[in-house]
DNA sequence: CCGTATCCGTAACGATACTG
DNA sequence: CAGTATCGTTACGGATACGG
């Protein structure tokens, strides 16, 4: 009821599989969907500019603030901020501050952040695999 | 050497497995990274607003232009038309016009695209697990 | 049926300066 | 060290009208 992308009609997976009934009509993405699915939900926090290379670093072992903004090439420390903030409240990024240790904070993952990134880690050997397919479609443009 | 998410130092995947020998000082994300890694590219074409929904219909088996505009509640036909050149650009959708069945238009995923769909809906499983997780960071949000 | 052209608003992102 | 505040720019998306 909920879902956008994930398995459509049973025996849709692979097209053909049963002579197509042709019962398209009623197909219909509804805007409610954008709201509620939490895949686009996902695709959206992970597509945007910084946070592939914020979640790369905190899984190789980048914690500090500063630490993550010198290991990024380019990024602002407002956008950096922001993006951590974000998988913060999105439950990906967990922050603590070790006390005592003045001045210093640590950024990790959560366990749903490190679940997230196996995903990602996932899509990368998928593009490293297409990856021939993919430069090619793309030199052409 | 141009990846961006995809398997870091070896022994990494799972912290702590060898005592982290901390060399976390040369890590860096690079902003050549952006330009050539290949699953950053895909993360920002996915993570756009429609692609998911065009990529899940044209799976479902919705060819025609205004189909896919009649299909997708609040699309606009310019995003449409945006979202589908993009998408053939990528090389994940081709486009072929039926001739002498005039004023028709066939989109469908490529070998690419179809392959590109599996991934995302491999992704759709992932949220669909972790649901109660994903709902519940963003309700105290 | 399948688009393009134009204009406009918002949100993402960048630059720079300042603070506890 | 770890941020915030402010301002400017650019990219994304929506509305509407028109054309092949």
């Amino acid at each position: 009821m909920h879902r956008l992308i994930l398995d459509g009609p049973p025996g849709l997976e692979k097209e053909g599989t049963s002579m197509s009934t042709d019962r398209t009509a009623g197909t219909v993405v509804t805007a409610a969907d954008y709201e509620t699915c939490p895949v686009t939900r996902v695709l959206r926090r992970v597509g945007d500019k910084w946070t592939p290379a914020v979640i790369r670093l905190l899984a190789a072992g980048v914690h500090g603030f500063n630490e993550l903004d010198r290991s990024i090439e380019g990024i602002s420390r407002r956008m950096l901020t922001r993006t951590l903030r974000t998988l913060e409240d999105e439950g990906f990024v967990s922050r603590r501050t070790p006390a005592a240790k003045a001045m210093r904070v640590e950024y990790a993952l959560t366990e749903l952040g490190e679940s997230l990134r196996e995903q990602l880690f996932a899509l990368g050997r998928w593009a490293e695999a297409h990856d021939t397919a993919l430069r090619a479609a793309r030199d052409k443009g």
